[in-house]
DNA sequence: TGTACATCAGTGAACGCGCGTTCACTGATGTAC
DNA sequence: TGTACATCAGTGAACGCGCGTTCACTGATGTAC
């Protein structure tokens, strides 16, 4: 490795300080966004409550939109460790119900409930959630398509992911709104029980 | 009647020409978002599109992204309308799935592909489009409820509002994406029949 | 270990731009009699 | 049918506001030797 190299290297103090400052402009945008709506918050309002100039926010996020929706591809990582190792004898959908219970435990219900409530507060990031979904639909497909042999999703592999991930989200919106010591899991159960129940019946 | 109420009674005349304001800055707006997409789009295109000035606009509309979500609410009546007509002996997804074929042949292709091309052109109107997405959510899942005896939709009712939704969504985006001539009612028929096999599977 | 220099996170200030509002007005369409 | 008046769609101009950009800078942290 060169001089230049070495120079040019990241070194991990300043970068452990980025990161601070980066996951404070992000903290104090979800809280703000969440508690008093996301177009009476300016950011400046968000600037000020993580403590730096507004000049600063720029240089870590383009736009006031971009500060809510980091990281949060761990969800499709997560996902795709877990869900290869179902058993071979359920369906896809059973495989899919089996990960996200599996996964229940890692969800933190405040974090959550406080990072709805911040997304729902405007069109716009009602719309960048939407995107997020359908990436992670796309994650769900190819490892649908994996366990049935396929090289690429088809059309069915689409759509069972999309009803999968369908039913898991009204099981987070029904945990949400249920008494804070609800564990997660028999909610995500229940929910895949009522979608297998509604189609034994036809 | 009183001499008051037929003097403030609005003129058929006054009421068409406002319609027609409406209706071409609507359409201003839906070809421009789709064309040059919705963020490089001012208001003051859309005004001079339709033949108005810009101050015009906001008689009409309160914001920019007000535009393009008007009267679509007849999605809902249409269903309303033929859902409860189905057979008793289909399912509560067959009957879906019945009347979307049914409804099919009213839905215009064009139209139908410039109105999704503006609406994916931002986040903010995806966020819209999934909100009134959720309205028809509302309608499906009460006439559920009313096809099963219920006065109010229970927790399956709405979720299989929403995976019949769904599956009709992708069927639409099939449509949209395969060629001219394609027909819409089978590829409903076929959207669901995908349904059904996934969960025969079980 | 100490000095000189380089890098880079953070800042202040000024600005352009488009959205949406407010105010005062015009001119065409409609109504009263 | 004709005149006086009322209503209302549309307009022009000016403005406030917040987002996002650009420029020139400070000061702290890191590196070279």
């Amino acid at each position: 490795m060169s001089v230049v190299t070495a120079r040019t290297r990241t070194s991990p103090l300043r970068e452990d300080h980025k990161a601070r400052t980066r996951q404070a402009l992000h903290e104090a945008a979800v809280k703000l966004f969440a508690t008093q709506g996301y177009d009476t918050t300016t950011i400046d309002d968000i600037a000020a409550r993580a403590g730096v100039s507004t000049r600063t926010f720029f240089r870590y996020f383009p736009t006031k939109e971009s500060v809510l929706f980091i990281g949060e591809r761990r969800w499709g990582e997560s996902f795709a460790q877990v869900f290869p190792q179902q058993d071979a004898s359920l369906t896809d959908m059973g495989a899919i119900g089996a990960t996200l219970v599996e996964l229940a435990p890692r969800q933190s219900r405040s974090r959550l409930r406080l990072y709805e409530r911040a997304a729902a507060s405007s069109a716009i990031l009602r719309g960048q959630a939407r995107d997020e979904t359908q990436q992670e639909l796309q994650v769900v497909a190819a490892l649908i398509a994996a366990r049935r042999g396929l090289g690429e999703p088809d059309e069915s592999c689409a759509l069972v992911a999309e009803v999968g991930v369908v039913t898991y989200k009204r099981a987070l919106d029904r945990w949400l709104a249920s008494s804070p010591d609800t564990p997660l899991g028999p909610v995500i159960t229940d929910e895949f029980d009522l979608l297998a129940r509604a189609f034994a019946a036809s």
